[in-house]
RNA sequence: UGGGGUGUGGUGUAAUUGGUAACACGACGGACUCUGACUCCGUUAUUCAAGGUUCAAGUCCUUGCACCCCAGCCA
């Protein structure tokens, strides 16, 4: 174990030029720079996700950049899952994580690792340490320890068995591996530097003791190689040249090449540390999403309006979105929020290409068209997608009785308004120009139903008198609809930055986040839509179907609004 | 005098490594339109601050300032 074979990147078989147009970043440089001077043979980067939550859009960034790393200079990416703590992770989480992966675009081929495939190396390393009088086992409680360590502006003192005999800290140790002290009794530290200004290198645990069944190991293990300890010499193992992590590991860096320098490990990773990824109107830190779910703010991880890219997936955004929005950002050091309206942007220019469209009227208004012939059913052409000539098209039934969308009437219109009004024509898309001849009302003095007469000269929707009419409203067969429940998603936090200012993020929470809508009306093509392929509702938005649904009564989620121009001028006054 | 980082428009990035601020998103204005969508056109910063070096500074030097991370037996 301590000497798996090479990856195939490091057999000198690789290309050191990526694609002359490919993306450009530090941390490419510095590897484009690192194969040029032959620093390194080839390029092994890794994907180290703790299985104790669901991938959100911020891992995205560093699967992307990983995985998009390797494939750019020929090189691999391994997926390892750092399961060095039994007490939080899941098999659950795991098989999500594989999943969500796969679904962004990304495959690992056989480079499937875990830091518990490590363990027994990890622990005869440690007891290197121990032998070379690097390591200790400490009997010190966490609380001593922390008092021991003491705070950043004062320097810690030391324990009271930093200096215990090495035959001493050896035998407790392999004690402790065989389970004979309670959780918490002992730990083995690191012997660096108690007056260190890097926190890191006051005498970090190494392990403790965790009398948990870890989802791989079992009970083999009474104890656990904590992160620190355990991250450089499962990349040293794994041969990786170019480990990449966030900003808050950059401290870390100096403990990791602490140990990889004593110890005989068979390679040298360098780490690099690049911002991660914050996003306007949401939370990226699984700590906050795990809460989200246990507290039942959310459905689950994959409720729509979670940054999860299950949620996201569930919520009709295709993955090549989230790749396309990733390779927007950039790869820095500096902090930034990005603004969820980029993401928007992606998923629009995406969409408005590849989806095809229907017609849904979300509030419906009945309208009866008084000189359209009863039970007479008029099939009209309509376009797939006006982007993909070779979209083809499908068929809507039009008869009598129809509905429009409420917000398309208006009794008493301002004169930017170019829907339906009293008197006024527009035209149904695909079918026919309509005028409206009477409004009636319920005894409230609600409008419930709208009396029109269609022109059939214009049926197809243009008139061969090139008359204009400035509004193209959707519509539904009343007959034909097939009723449907529509959740209206928006951001999940009404701030744009969750906690901000020093409130709890959770104060921030969108109480309108979700508006479920119950009798959607939809053009009967919509009839048995396949779950996960994102379409149009022509004039209101993204939507999907949701695997909620059944075929007497599908779920459709939206997946984001079109852009509404006339949302900002009625706004506006 | 704890340690480690980062400062370019509203936002995210770029700038041939000293050569006269580019791209995208957004916003605003306009054109077009059988989706008020899409598309198209225009407007939108002198680079944290102050000094200094230089013919020339976002890039170099000096001194400040602001913000982020670290005191888990989490990762």
């Amino acid at each position: 174990m301590t000497d798996p074979t090479p990856p195939a990147a490091l057999d000198g078989n690789t290309s050191a030029e990526p694609d002359a147009v490919g993306p450009r970043d530090f941390i490419r440089d510095i590897i484009r720079d690192d194969l040029a001077a032959g620093r390194a043979q080839g390029v092994v980067t890794r994907f180290p996700p703790e299985p104790n939550g669901y991938l959100h859009i911020g891992h995205a960034k560093s699967i992307c950049l990983n995985f998009g790393v390797a494939q750019e200079f020929g090189g691999v990416c391994n997926l390892r899952f750092d399961d060095t703590n039994p007490a939080k992770e899941e098999q659950e989480f795991i098989d999500a994580i594989m999943a969500d992966v796969r679904w962004l675009g990304f495959d690992w081929g056989d480079n499937l690792f875990h830091a518990s495939d490590y363990f027994e190396q990890l622990y005869q390393w440690a007891e290197h340490l121990i032998e070379n009088g690097l390591a200790y086992v400490d009997e010190l409680s966490a609380d001593e320890i922390r008092e021991y360590r003491g705070t950043l502006t004062q320097p810690g003192k030391p324990s009271p068995w930093r200096d215990r005999p090495v035959d001493e800290s050896l035998d407790q140790f392999r004690r402790m591996r065989a389970g004979e002290f309670a959780d918490g009794a002992k730990v083995l530290r690191a012997k660096i530097d108690m007056g260190h200004g890097n926190m890191n290198m006051r005498d970090p645990v190494l392990y403790r003791i965790v009398k948990k069944p870890h989802p791989r190991t079992g009970d083999t293990w009474s104890i656990y190689p904590t992160y620190d300890y355990a991250h450089g010499q499962s990349d040293a193992l794994e041969q990786v040249t170019h480990s990449l992590c966030t900003l808050e590991f950059e401290d870390h860096r100096p403990l990791y090449d602490w140990l990889i320098e004593n110890l005989p490990v068979p390679s040298r990773p360098r780490q690099y540390e690049f911002a991660r990824l914050n996003l306007g109107y949401t939370v990226l830190s699984k700590r906050r999403l795990t809460q989200l779910v246990a507290n039942g703010h959310v459905s689950g991880w994959d409720d729509p309006r979670m940054p999860t890219l299950t949620g996201l997936r569930r919520r009709g955004i295709p993955p090549e979105t989230i790749r396309d929005f990733i390779s927007r950002l950039g790869i820095t050091k500096q902090d930034s929020q990005v603004e969820f309206s980029l993401l928007e942007h992606c998923v629009r220019e995406h969409l408005n290409k590849s989806a095809e469209r229907r017609m849904a009227v979300l509030r419906p208004l009945k309208v009866v068209i008084e000189n359209f012939p009863k039970g007479e059913v008029d099939n009209l052409d309509a376009i797939n997608n006006p982007e993909d000539p070779d979209g083809g098209g499908h068929t809507v039934p039009f008869t009598r009785e129809i509905y429009i969308e409420q917000d398309d009437f208006m009794e008493d219109p301002p004169k930017k308004f170019f829907r339906l009004g009293p008197g006024r024509e527009v035209r149904l898309r695909y079918a026919f120009f309509i005028t409206c001849t009477d409004v009636i009302k319920d005894a409230a003095g609600n409008v419930v139903e709208i009396r029109a007469t269609y022109d059939p000269e214009t049926r197809g929707g243009d008139a061969p008198d090139g008359r204009k009419v400035k509004g193209t409203l959707h519509w539904v067969s009343a007959a034909h609809a097939v009723k449907a429940q529509v959740r209206l998603y928006d951001h999940l936090f009404q701030e744009e930055a969750p906690g901000s200012g020093g409130r709890d993020y959770l104060d921030d929470l969108n109480p309108a986040s979700l508006e479920i809508i119950e009798d959607a009306m939809l053009e009967p093509s919509l009839a048995g839509w396949p779950v996960g392929k994102t379409l149009q509702f022509e004039r209101l938005g993204y939507f999907c179907a949701d695997k909620d649904g059944t075929a007497d009564a599908p779920v459709f989620n939206r997946t984001m609004t079109l852009r509404d121009t006339w949302a900002k001028v009625k706004k506006q006054g």
